[in-house]
Formats: C-alpha cells, sequence, structure tokens
DNA sequence: TAATCATATTTACATATGTTTATATGATTT
DNA sequence: AAATCATATAAACATATGTAAATATGATTA
C-alpha cells in the first residue's frame, strides 16, 4: 500500500504533473523545463529529483546538461498513472498551453542550434513580451 | 488538472484507501468500518465525508445508522482509480487482512442479527483477545 | 420529553510538504 | 588553473494536512 500512496503523494503537485506530461513528449534538460514552466532552477531540480526517485525518469548526462525522460522500463503501475492522466488532461488549459510552449521552445531550439542557459534565456524573455 | 490533484490527494492516506477498499465489497455503515479497521469514530466520519465530497461515495440513511457504498454512478476517472488500487494491492498484507476482517465482521453480525455500536464492539472485543 | 445512541463537526495541535534563498558540485571553456 | 555554466543540495520559512479531544446534531427509545 506504501508504494501506490508514495507514486499518489508524487502526484499531487501541478508543477511535477506538468514536468511529467512534457517528459511524454520529449526528453528535456533542466534549464528546458525551466523555459517551458517558468519556475526557478531549484524548484525544476528538486521535482526531477523527486520524479527520478519514484521510479518514473531516467537520466542522461551530456556535458554540462542533464536530460530526463521517462523511462523506457517504467513500472506498469507508473505507467497507469500516466495513461490516466493523459486522458484526464485532454482539455485542461494548461496542459495544452505547456504542449504549445514545448513545440515552440523546440523549434527556436533547432533554429539557434544550441541548448544552454543563454539560448533558453533567449526564448523565455522572447515569450514574456508576446503574451 | 485541479480534480486530478485532488483525487491523487484523497488517495495518499493509507486509512482511506483502506475504507474505500473495503467499501468496494460491500456497503457499510459508520460503525461496521469503525470495527473492521480499529479506528476512532471521529477519524471514520471526517475520512468518509472527504471521500464523499471527492465524489466516490453515496450515502444512505437507516434510522441512527448511516451507510456508505460506493457511487453507482461513479464518475469515469475515478474508477480508473479504484481498478488500479485493486490490482495493486491484490498481494498487500494489510489489505487481505482487512478483507478478512470484513468476512469475519459480517458472519458474526448476521449470526447477532444487528448491526449496532454494541454488536461491533462485542466483535471488536473478540477479535482483540483472538489475535 | 429526557436520555441515549450513532454520527458529524470543530478546535487545537503536531507533522509533513512546498517555496525561496543561499551555497555547493562537477563539467567545460578560456 | 581560473572563471563560468548547468545543476544539485541545504537551510529557513510558510503553508497544508493529518490526529485527537471535545462538542454538536439528529434520530430513537424509554
Amino acid at each position: 500500500m506504501k508504494t501506490a500512496i508514495e507514486i499518489f503523494k508524487l502526484l499531487t503537485d501541478e508543477q511535477r504533473i506538468r514536468i511529467l506530461m512534457l517528459l511524454i513528449k520529449k526528453e528535456l534538460s533542466v534549464c528546458q523545463l525551466m523555459g517551458i514552466t517558468r519556475a526557478s532552477q531549484p524548484h525544476i531540480s528538486r521535482n526531477l529529483s523527486l520524479l527520478y526517485r519514484g521510479g518514473f525518469l531516467q537520466e542522461r548526462r551530456d556535458g554540462k546538461l542533464r536530460f530526463y525522460s521517462i523511462r523506457k522500463d517504467l513500472p506498469k503501475d507508473r505507467k497507469t498513472m500516466l495513461d490516466f492522466l493523459s486522458a484526464h488532461l485532454k482539455a485542461d488549459t494548461r496542459y495544452n498551453d505547456d504542449l504549445e510552449t514545448l513545440k515552440e521552445c523546440s523549434e527556436f531550439q533547432e533554429k539557434m542550434g544550441k541548448c544552454d542557459m543563454k539560448t533558453l534565456t533567449a526564448f523565455m524573455n522572447r515569450r514574456k513580451k508576446t503574451k
């Protein structure tokens, strides 16, 4: 019963759910997640760490960057939860906004050919003005 | 996203999960739940109230007693969670103990032909000695 | 109608959880 | 090797959540 409760606890935070839903679509680094969700770096790191320890994520290091994605061998119970969330959030505004932002962010980075803080900060500032 | 989080929050408490799993098997009154889980009356009432407001339960009054059961028109998302828990807890000790106690409690009450506090207290005391 | 019973609600308290700020680490570049 | 960058961790604080005790409510029985 404990593991079920721990899984649920991880999913009682909007920020963590946002991160998970983004990672379903695409492997992302800490700074990309900062850019998309506009949360502080410690905030992102902390929640990634919790999700990682909770068995949802895998990590890959590339130079200074750390990329996170949904575990390839995701346990069945976690998978059930992600499916539930995907279905449940189909019409959720924030969820769809995040997916849209993710797309813009990916395009922006492709155009710049970079995935560092400066590029991300530029993206964040550009978006702030647009909105 | 809020409703998903609220559902998860309700399920982060062992006591509430126990109650839910028992009610899947059978409609039960507050005092029956006290007898089976050995929790205090305010504790049971409070958690029933939370689960009720969370869209999991329906209530039926019969004299002094209040019977709770899983909503007949249970929303799909809640249903998904209950199915998840049933599957997840198949091998859970406490869960299976509770089901066993539920059975004993039902048999005891049938034999006594009553469903009041005194009968339940007698059941609780009998069990305390046995264990 | 007074007393009792089953249940609900409120209050006060302790604990857990999230947020923010500051600091540490480990890799890269100059 | 020093400086910088991306990320992680720790500490301090505020807020939320669960627990336990006391009290309130509403139905039944004497």
